[in-house]
DNA sequence: CTGTTAGCGCCTTCAT
DNA sequence: ATGAAGGCGCTAACAG
């Protein structure tokens, strides 16, 4: 399956054989108005019968622009949100070397009219934004203005499909639910009893789409469980903690709990107070400094996972990719739901 | 937290700062010889003070020239090694556009006299050589002799530690033993009984190491189960088949199953027509066609997967920063080892 | 509509 | 030990 090894073209090798100069190649090249229909198809010809393939780092170096990039990430303090920022930080050096600048903006992503004011501000100043969206009609409204002003859009972990944004880089929540629920179906076994479920809040729309998929699958497949109402910990350990350790204490027979957000500290520490830490299936999302240290305890089962690095470096590369009008390598920017237990620990 | 924008800074003016000349930086840049230590010194200053980043670009395009790398892989008809070949073919315009090419060379990997002739013969022609090696001492000298003559060295799948490669792509087999063990055992729940394992070969070191880590967990945490003598099917189906019907029919009480290689069909059908495939755990390894109906069926209850893609985009990357001597990106070149269940299927 | 030309930032001889 | 100068392949004015 030897390959012909071509010494490699250049643009004047195609201007020469299609009769033409080197900037109406690059005109076709780029699609850009001027040349007559008959010599673009003369040029085209030229060029797929080579099947040439311009010089990325001549042209990155001929066009010689910078570019600039934002982060918009939510404002507390969220470990995982904070994973993506450390990745980005340490993609420094690559960025520099290629003359890219990324600049992370925080605000508050939970409230729409605040995110939807924070992206209007940033129109002019950026070839392209990566953000943690909030679902609502004002800011999908925020999102198109930006995308009509020519910004490439991006969503991060959290998606806003009814908006224009280019690209989304985060899992399908769906289905990490129904990884979940198949989890904590399967590692109960036959054991009947109840499920605890623990979001942040089902206003948001990953938290409801988790959710969703994981009573999907309680339904149809594991008839022995029962699904208890969803709690509401607002991501936040002290109220999560309060609201599992009231349930814990009014049902003996839980046998199984999703945690769909953050708060995980206060979850663990309801389960562990009231000494059912050992006895219940508690799967819950992200490797962090906490969640790893429970898995190798015992106290978690399984976390299901979006690699932050992962997403951090596939939203620079999509901006990227998007600001220069070159093709998106879906399958290398795809997010995966990763499954995590004791011994695959990243 | 917003980053100082200045200006890129260009060679041209860490040598106007340093006092010294393009050139001399240049040598600098590069640790060649030829430039007083003091005059050393004053440019790294320079270079540090401004935390400069020469442009890739510029640099890929100066130093224009064109790399060879050479994928060695077996020539049997492994569905996941077609996997890993399909990728490096999707990569294709990724790569003539950088004047990089990828050659594949078929060989026997589970012959090491075979494959040590095959690596000897590649020595002058490849700037990097990526191999799916056995690890054998024939292997290992073939290798070395090859990092001595300057090539840079990647093992793919399957390592030789031994060695004096360059690089590793791939996961971490006593680990993916050890999950493969726990989810047997999890997913076994309560019911004692015997568990199989079918492996291609314990000669094969990524199998052993597998059987290993599963055999570790096993021991120290199933006190219920009780592990059969490994079966060998020598990846292949029928052999697969036959060694595991002739189990089935001794041990009415088999509740796990670990294929630790291929032979996948075999292992499905000695289950289906035991009757005994929802009975039984069956977890194996690695996302393909036939694996994915399996899980789908419920056949199947787990996969323990490397992403293909990732390890022929990794390998390729990895190559490519050594013949640059460029820094390797550890954290993104990484392999995971993937837990696949019906739900989470990429 | 098409061609000419001057760089982009770095690397590499070749002089000094 | 150091400097000067000509590209690498492409892009973007500016002419025609």
């Amino acid at each position: 399956m030897a390959e012909t090894l071509t010494a490699a073209l250049t643009l004047k090798d195609i201007a020469r054989q299609a009769g033409v100069s080197l900037a109406t190649v690059d005109r076709v090249l780029h699609n850009r108005p001027g040349v007559r229909p008959d010599t673009v198809r003369r040029v085209r010809e030229a060029i797929e019968r080579n099947s040439f393939q311009p010089h990325v780092a001549a042209a990155e170096l001929a066009r010689g622009r910078a570019r600039r990039f934002a982060f918009v990430m939510p404002s507390g303090p969220n470990p995982f949100m904070q994973q993506i920022e450390d990745y980005l930080g340490e993609m420094s050096a690559w960025l520099s070397s290629r003359r890219l600048s990324v600049e992370m903006v925080a605000t508050d992503v939970f409230d729409p009219s605040v995110l939807a004011g924070t992206l209007e501000g940033l129109s002019d100043d950026y070839d392209g934004i990566a953000m943690v969206a909030l679902d609502h009609p004002g800011v999908r409204a925020a999102i198109d203005d930006l995308v009509d002003a020519g910004t490439k859009v991006v969503t991060l972990v959290s998606d806003v499909p009814s908006s224009r944004r280019h690209h989304y880089v985060g899992i399908d929540n769906i289905a990490a639910g129904r990884t979940a629920g198949a989890l904590v179906g399967r590692l109960v076994g036959q054991k009947p009893g109840k499920v605890a479920i623990v979001a942040g809040s089902r206003g948001l729309r990953d938290h409801a789409e988790r959710i969703f998929g994981f009573n999907q699958v309680m339904a149809s497949e594991f008839a022995g469980l029962s699904v208890l109402p969803v709690l509401e910990g607002r991501d936040e350990d002290a109220r999560s903690e309060q609201v599992l350790a009231r349930l814990l204490s009014r049902h003996a027979d839980i046998v199984g709990l999703y945690n769909v957000g953050a708060g995980t500290q206060g979850v663990a520490t309801a389960l562990s107070d009231a000494g059912r830490d050992k006895q219940v299936v508690f799967v819950g999302h992200d490797v962090t400094a906490l969640t790893r240290r429970l898995l190798l305890q015992g106290v978690m089962d399984a976390a299901i996972s979006q690699n932050p690095g992962h997403e951090a470096r596939a939203a620079v590369r999509v901006l990227l990719a998007l600001a220069r009008g070159e093709p998106i390598l879906r399958e290398q920017e795809k997010i995966r739901i990763d499954i995590v237990m004791r011994d695959n620990l990243p």
